[in-house]
RNA sequence: GGGGAAAUAGCUCAGCGGGAGAGCAUCCGGGCGGCAUCCGGAAGGUCGCGGGUUCGAAUCCCGCUUUCUCCA
């Protein structure tokens, strides 16, 4: 069969299609954030989402499945960032095919799956294939999967079929885990693709031997101790690059001018008004920027913000790449923005989710790029300061240290700096630069410490084969159950029983205890049974399949098997649900307030308050939030009856329902309705009808990262408390000042108007104190060897006073030396004043610190004024009529 | 998670142990041919918060908060 062009969309769906008709369940791309995976920043493969499945951990209603997966590498093992651009084939974003059994067919389907749709459904030339497989390994006890070359040999000769070793065809999750050989279907596309070398063969780094799609046989558990186990039921994982395939059915030798990238290109070329294809450093950039815009776009729909930290960083890194991409091409204004919104036009079709946040992803593509100019302005400034420093001491070389300085501490681009010193002649020591970036990275990789997504404990997984719960939190408050397990310790220890006075784990085979989820904390409560009460501190639902109570036993002994009455603190649970609600209620009035891009970034609902993160970038104004507190309030006083039902998450996606990106949902998702105000996907406790929540009020609003803010409210008794406890601190201050509490702003304006009326007097008296004093002052003067010396114990006691009297005398005396001593305590303070004229012959500071020495302390200052202290007042006298030696002194000094 | 910076007038920032400043903005007065004009003056500050060192801290040290930035 001939081959035949088709479009990107076409083979996504030709795909998906071809294993659906045999018999695998499509299952929809996962986010890009894993969920429960700390060893992973991305989503960057297919089988990402199946993890649990193919180690059992997680059991699925279908063994074969098919999906085509969004992926990012970037960051982490798999870094490609600098590569992209460069080359033909390397993305951060990339989408990629697969199709999965769990325990299912295995090697021989696979493998014919594999070829009959390269072959047939897409129509590649059998004589272009060639495949590899593992070459086996003595170290693992391994041979050559000569099974998998047999299979092969059905379709592909001997001579196309290549043995490669276990680093390129030996997959395995972790150290430990499933694992097995893979094999590899790879494309020749001739040697006019290649590097034309006499040796190039499979595997050589060029483009003539192309990877096309990479089968995992699954077979195998490794353990700690590295042997391998085989699995009774293999697996398969395949995974193939889309952009990879579009390439070559589309007949072109770049992934970047298929259908799937080369319209994001075209607009590249509109917006700079330069052509791709002519320029190989622009053509450069122009892929930077195209790659880099699908990214974003992908990225921050699945929830990620550009940030300095973790995930967020990443995305900053890639959308700030594409920026700098976007100015070596002339482009001086915000352009990224408009660009995403291109990949959003042309991906919407496969990943509707796109269309939904195209504003959104617009906003912080926008906000990112405004901030980013503003980095570069301020390095910008720097840069060419330390340039022209550099000049001026006739340098040729940046030093590593300043580089490092204005990248690391100012996030300025290296590159950038390079062609600032270029075009000055000078150059970068940029061997220094990477030593000092490779002492960061050390630093850094030292006190890593995971993603921050916590692991399943090994003890629990083992527990969800054999045990589950039933749910009973919705329909009830307490129930009669069965004590099937009690754990113990960290690592989670099952004992026979608990006695008086012990705390553990309560595994029940059905309870009325809402464990914490959906920042909803846990229910707490008591179990007893005849002599036995054992209080319930905390519900916890670590696996789907288990909810733990985090009991400790007030009385009696709790024993596994025991039939206990588990009762719900139905007061707690209650104060709970108003926050529950309420925090529907804000985040609806949020998105009406200030916009559909707020979204839910963290949520706590407590008994006590509830905090509620969300993406935003500015501080909300008082008005906002007045405006927030109203439209939940009205909900409240409307006393709305909630609606909670269960259906088909299709259905209440298109209900309009609010649901969160990175959550798992299964199929049927229960959805709590407030009329005509918030539909949201919710698993938590809620209050029957609003009104129970009584009153809604905001105490606090900040931010937590960039772009998101917090907000913390409390809600009925809570919101009350509070109103009241701010009620009695208003009372209490206009007590204090003898006003009515609604009368306090008036009040309080009054008293900071009278106390600066009263400081401006004091000033005044002082001044007009010192007036006084100031003739007799000047009168007494000294004279010192022709310089006249004004020296006087004053009754100012701040520093400030003194210098004005000083400014006086100074002025009165036109040239002279004023010497002013005070005493507040056991504290000396002196001010020593030089004119302008005598300032080359004394020096004030020296007079200061001259003096401080001899009443117990130290000092100094400019030559026309210092200040100096001392701790011994007794010696004042004494350091005074010293002063005209010390005068002398000085000056026979400078003569 | 680890490192480097920053926080001073409404805004942009300087000052970096010894009198809190500049430019822009604001207000008042004057000049003027009403549209990027000048002159004079004024108001505006808990120098992020809290400790410490010092005779003395906006300035040095420590902690906290917020922001920027690099690395993971």
């Amino acid at each position: 069969m001939a081959m035949t062009s088709k479009s990107g969309n076409e083979i996504r769906s030709g795909f998906v299609n071809y294993f659906a008709q045999r018999g695998h369940s499509h299952v929809g791309s996962s986010p890009l954030v894993p969920k429960a995976d700390p060893t992973l920043l991305f989503t960057n493969a297919g089988m990402v989402q199946f993890k649990d499945v193919f180690t059992g951990k997680e059991k699925r209603p279908y063994s074969r499945a098919v999906t085509v997966q969004k992926c990012v590498r970037a960051g982490g093992k798999h870094n490609d960032l600098e590569n992209v651009g460069r080359t033909a084939r390397h993305h951060t974003f990339f989408e990629m095919l697969g199709n999965f059994s769990f325990g299912d067919y295995f090697k021989e389907q696979a493998i014919d799956y594999g070829w009959e749709f390269l072959t047939g459904a897409l129509g590649l030339p059998a004589e272009g294939l060639w495949v590899t497989i593992h070459e086996g390994d003595a170290a693992m006890g391994l041979g050559p999967d000569e099974e998998a070359r047999t299979l092969w040999r059905r379709y592909v000769p001997e001579s196309r079929i290549v043995a490669c070793s276990t680093k390129d065809n030996f997959w395995a999750m972790g150290d430990t885990g499933p694992c097995g050989p893979c094999s590899e279907i790879v494309f020749d596309q001739g040697p006019a693709m290649g590097c034309g070398r006499s040796d190039c063969a499979l595997g050589c780094d060029c483009d003539r031997y192309l990877e096309l799609w990479n089968l995992v046989f699954m077979q195998f558990e490794r353990s700690v101790n590295g042997a391998l186990t085989p699995l009774p039921r293999p697996s398969i994982d395949t995974g193939a690059g889309l952009e990879r395939i579009a390439a070559i059915l589309q007949g072109v030798s770049s992934n970047f001018d298929t259908d799937l990238l080369r319209p994001i290109i075209r607009m590249v070329e509109e917006l700079t008004e330069k052509p791709y294809g002519y320029d190989p450093r622009l053509d450069v950039s122009m892929r930077v920027i195209a790659d880099h815009a699908r990214a974003t776009a992908f990225l921050v729909t699945d929830g990620i913000l550009p940030s300095n930290e973790g995930r967020g960083y990443v995305l900053r890194r890639i959308l700030r790449r594409g920026l700098r991409h976007g100015r070596l091409l002339g482009l001086k204004e915000p352009f990224m923005a408009g660009v995403t919104g291109r990949v959003v036009e042309l991906m919407q079709g496969a990943y509707p989710e796109l269309a939904d946040s195209r504003d959104y992803i617009g906003r912080v593509t926008l906000n990112e790029e405004e901030r980013f100019s503003h980095t570069l302005d301020v390095g910008l400034r720097l840069a060419e300061e330390l340039l022209a420093r550099y000049k001026l001491i006739d340098s040729l070389t940046v030093s590593g240290e300043d580089i490092f300085r204005l990248y690391d501490t100012y996030g300025f681009p290296v590159d950038l700096l390079r062609d600032m010193a270029s075009e000055r002649n000078l150059g970068l020591d940029e061997f220094d630069f990477e030593q000092k970036m490779a002492e960061q990275r050390t630093r850094a990789r030292e006190s890593w410490v995971g993603s921050g997504e916590v692991e399943v404990p090994a003890r629990l997984r083992d527990l969800t084969t054999r045990l589950s719960v039933e749910p009973l939190w919705h329909q009830a408050v307490q129930a009669e159950a069965v004590v099937e397990a009690i754990l113990v310790g960290e690592e989670r220890r099952a004992v026979p029983a608990l006695a008086e006075g012990e705390a553990g784990e309560i595994l029940l085979n059905r309870t009325p205890f809402y464990p914490e989820a959906g920042g909803q904390v846990g229910d707490v409560g008591r179990l007893t049974s005849d002599g036995t009460v054992a209080e319930v501190l905390d519900t916890r639902r670590p696996v789907p399949a288990l909810v733990l109570h985090s009991v400790r036993v007030r009385r009696g002994r709790l024993t596994t098997g025991a039939t206990v009455h588990a009762v719900v603190d139905a007061s707690h649970r209650k104060v709970t649900a108003k926050n529950h609600t309420a925090t529907h209620l804000m985040h609806a009035a949020l998105r009406r307030v200030l916009g559909d891009h707020v979204k839910q970034a963290g949520s706590l609902v407590a008994p006590d308050r509830l905090r509620f993160d969300f993406s935003h970038w500015s501080p909300l104004a008082d008005r906002e939030v007045e405006r927030i507190e109203e439209l939940v309030n009205e909900q409240v006083w409307e006393n709305r009856t909630l609606r909670i039902e269960i259906m088909d998450l299709d259905r209440a996606l298109s209900t309009g329902a609010m649901a969160l990106f990175g959550e798992k949902y299964g199929e049927r998702v229960r959805v709590v309705t407030v009329p005509d105000f918030s539909v949201e996907l919710c698993g938590g406790t809620h209050v029957g009808a609003t009104g129970e929540i009584g009153l809604f009020k905001i105490v606090s609003q900040g931010g937590v990262a960039s772009g998101v803010r917090r907000i913390e409210a409390f809600t009925g008794p809570g919101a009350f408390r509070h109103v009241r406890q701010e009620e009695q601190v208003l009372a209490e201050a206009a007590e204090r000042v003898k006003a009515r509490p609604l009368e306090l702003t008036e009040k309080l304006e009054k008293l900071t108007g009278t106390t600066r009326e009263l400081e401006r007097e004091i000033q005044r008296l002082q001044s007009r104190l010192a007036a006084g004093t100031l003739e007799g002052l000047i009168r007494e003067a000294k004279d010192v060897d022709g310089i006249r010396v004004v020296a006087s114990v004053v009754d100012l006691r701040d520093p400030k006073g003194m210098r004005d009297l000083g400014d006086r005398l100074r002025e009165q005396l036109g040239s002279g030396v004023v010497i002013l001593a005070s005493q507040a305590g056991e504290r000396v303070t002196w001010v020593t004043m030089v004119t302008r004229d005598l300032t080359s012959r004394l020096h004030a500071g020296h007079l200061a610190r001259d003096l401080a020495v001899l009443t117990g302390g130290g000092g100094g200052g400019r030559p026309d004024v210092a200040e100096a202290g001392g701790k011994d007042p007794s010696r004042i006298p004494d350091a005074l009529s010293k002063l005209p030696d010390l005068v002398r002194t000085q000056l026979n000094k400078k003569n």
